[in-house]
DNA sequence: ATTTTTTTAGACAGGTCGGTACATATGTGA
DNA sequence: TCACATATGTACCGACCTGTCTAAAAAAAT
């Protein structure tokens, strides 16, 4: 095959799952967006579920990966870096067809009905407050903890209000209330 | 009739969309849940998404009604009550069978897709930061406007992180740092 | 007691859902 | 050339979807 089928799916699978809702997206809808038959997918996943997983994986692989990039491109500094998050979270907002997190959207439609997809949000959320932990580590505050646990709380506020808002401003907001808690968290002990 | 028909359809209403979804839940685990037939529900409401309407608009009022009560009867004073949101949602993330934001939810699956319900979703948001920048109000602060957008940011960032990993301890982190942002915030200029 | 409104059960329509079966076709590697 | 894996189209399954219809029953109002 020229093209590879799988990815085919995959990608379909996460451009309509996301534009439309996981269950509101049936999966004739992902086969005809992803040319493929149907057979194919079961011989691939097994299940719509297999797939909604797969591709949820997938997304938050490249999420966090572009995510890391952006804050790396904006600043070398330990501080800069933590704002910087909130920097890409603003242009993420503004991107034509920006429907929200899809993770928090699956939680959504999914936490306390299909745990295994739901899991995938777990697994992503934990994920990304690592990273943002270790750029809380590099910039030496008292309580490393409280800031990263303040700066997802920020990150996630934020996500929510410009998706049912529409407005991708809540970036901005976010950004400002996080150079405060950034300041406000006494600096550890100061490296001689 | 002894039971008004109509109310037992938007209580069976929420209790199912909240629980399972609203795309998953058919409209038939509605009726058999209120005890209805599926034509009375379709003269009260003309159709699902209009139930789905009312049930949000039902479930907007006596949520911030029951949080206007809980936030008065935790503090009089004004920085207290900012606080007391974040204890009130604290005991909201407690409660049994909670699911996150039904608000929040809606828009995940219906932003984009079914505006007249997503609208439900911003109103929402709108009458609820209505009240918080009344409370911020009372605080006396430099700029009401942006502490009001901060601790919004805030519970809706716990919400958010609560219903993701099923900690409902979000609730107190985000107090922490809601204690900050309101410490940080200048005062307004004192009345002599 | 009689009229009027509301509610009922159940069948029905026209679709879509996730998932399976099967026989054919297409491409790949030995 | 032959064998093998993969992908194809299409039909099909039983279940469920929202919404409509009807004719009878229950309730409310007069």
């Amino acid at each position: 095959m020229t093209i590879d089928k799988r990815e085919q799916l995959i990608e379909a699978g996460l451009a309509l799952f996301y534009r439309n809702g996981f269950t509101a997206t049936g999966i004739d809808r992902v086969l005809a967006e992803a040319g493929v038959a149907k057979m194919t997918l079961y011989k691939h996943f097994g299940s719509k579920e297999a797939l909604i997983r797969e591709v949820l994986r997938r997304r938050g692989e490249s999420f966090r990966a572009w995510l890391m990039a952006e804050v790396e491109r904006r600043s070398t500094d330990p501080r800069g870096r933590l704002l910087a998050l909130f920097e890409a979270y603003g242009a993420w907002f503004r991107e034509p067809g920006f429907r929200g997190c899809i993770f928090l959207n699956a939680t959504a439609e999914f936490c306390g009905i299909a745990e295994a997809i739901a899991e995938q949000s777990v697994e992503h959320a934990r994920l990304t407050q690592a990273y943002i932990r270790g750029l809380v580590a590099a910039a030496n505050v008292e309580d490393p903890d409280a800031l990263t646990a303040w700066l997802v709380l920020l990150l996630n506020g934020a996500v929510a209000s410009a998706q049912v808002s529409g407005e991708a401003a809540w970036a901005e907001k976010a950004r400002a209330a996080a150079a405060l808690v950034i300041d406000g968290a006494p600096p550890g002990q100061q490296i001689p």
